[in-house]
DNA sequence: CTTGAAATACATGCGGC
DNA sequence: GCCGCATGTATTTCAAG
């Protein structure tokens, strides 16, 4: 499905890297860099997007100076594991913004790792006991709270 | 240290939003959208920039279509909670790529939350066995994988 | 893929409101 | 604080080699 040809040559490669370090680069910029005219390297980018290779460009925004203070994790366990109760749950979870990742996962007791940013404790508190701990079939729910965050990328090693 | 002047007024929020979801709006299609004129508007992104609460703009990739099919939660337990201890392992865990995230937790037995992404279990096992767990000081691991991310985003709650 | 040229769109600074 | 214009620059898009 997201998949495709993974013809990915040193240029690709090197266009990826360096868009994933700057997304503002301009074409002309990335050209030098690479060491490619301008007019292969924009079709290389265009490609790389329309293949769904480039989901997309985002900036990216400091939580603190935006008074986000507070970010766990959360394990949930569920009841039963039938699709409507999955569905069901990811739906909600879904329009939650202070949700930042839902993850199904396997290797111990939960079902759902949750990683989650709010402003404070008692934002964290309103989150839990008012949106998540109400969706149905919601049986348990284990926090770990993030103390800081030594290493945190947004680009996949190429 | 890292905030500062917590005022942002509707524009700002609105250029904050757009940002985070189109890293490559231009100034003029910015300003257009928010209503109001492109000088100011640059005014604010650069303000924004420079006050550190736009930290950067990034491509994001998709995973699966570079070949990487396994992601996974590891959390790590450390023997003695003592600095040197702490500085040595984020050192070590900062210059391997395949860790997305590593977070210093409070909440149960783990000392450590790392997110990483690999190839495959093959990779995995290289990355747990021949990296992390010969790391000085770690003791006990414990690994989940994801079998799907039903969310996942970038843009923080404005 | 490259070069080069034309047309477009852009960022930026200044005066006026 | 904002606007709108003017200017110089950067960018895209074609052509042809």
């Amino acid at each position: 499905m997201t998949d495709s040809t993974p013809k990915l040559d040193r240029y690709d490669r090197k266009i990826l890297q360096l868009l994933q370090a700057d997304a503002r680069l301009s074409n002309q910029e990335l050209a030098d860099r690479i060491g490619l005219s301008p007019s292969p390297c924009l079709r290389r980018v265009k490609r790389l997007e329309d293949t769904g290779l480039i989901e997309g460009y985002r900036a990216m925004l400091n939580a603190r100076a935006l008074g986000l203070k507070l970010m766990a994790f959360i394990q949930i366990s569920m009841d039963r594991h039938t699709p409507d109760r999955f569905d069901q749950f990811e739906a909600q979870i879904a329009s939650y913004p202070e949700v930042l990742e839902c993850h199904l996962i396997t290797g111990h007791d939960a079902d759902y790792l949750l990683k989650v940013i709010v402003d404070d404790m008692d934002g964290f508190q309103r989150l839990l006991l008012e949106k998540i701990t109400r969706i149905e079939g919601v049986t348990g729910v284990h926090s770990s709270f993030v103390l800081k965050s030594p290493s945190s990328r947004t680009a996949l090693p190429l």
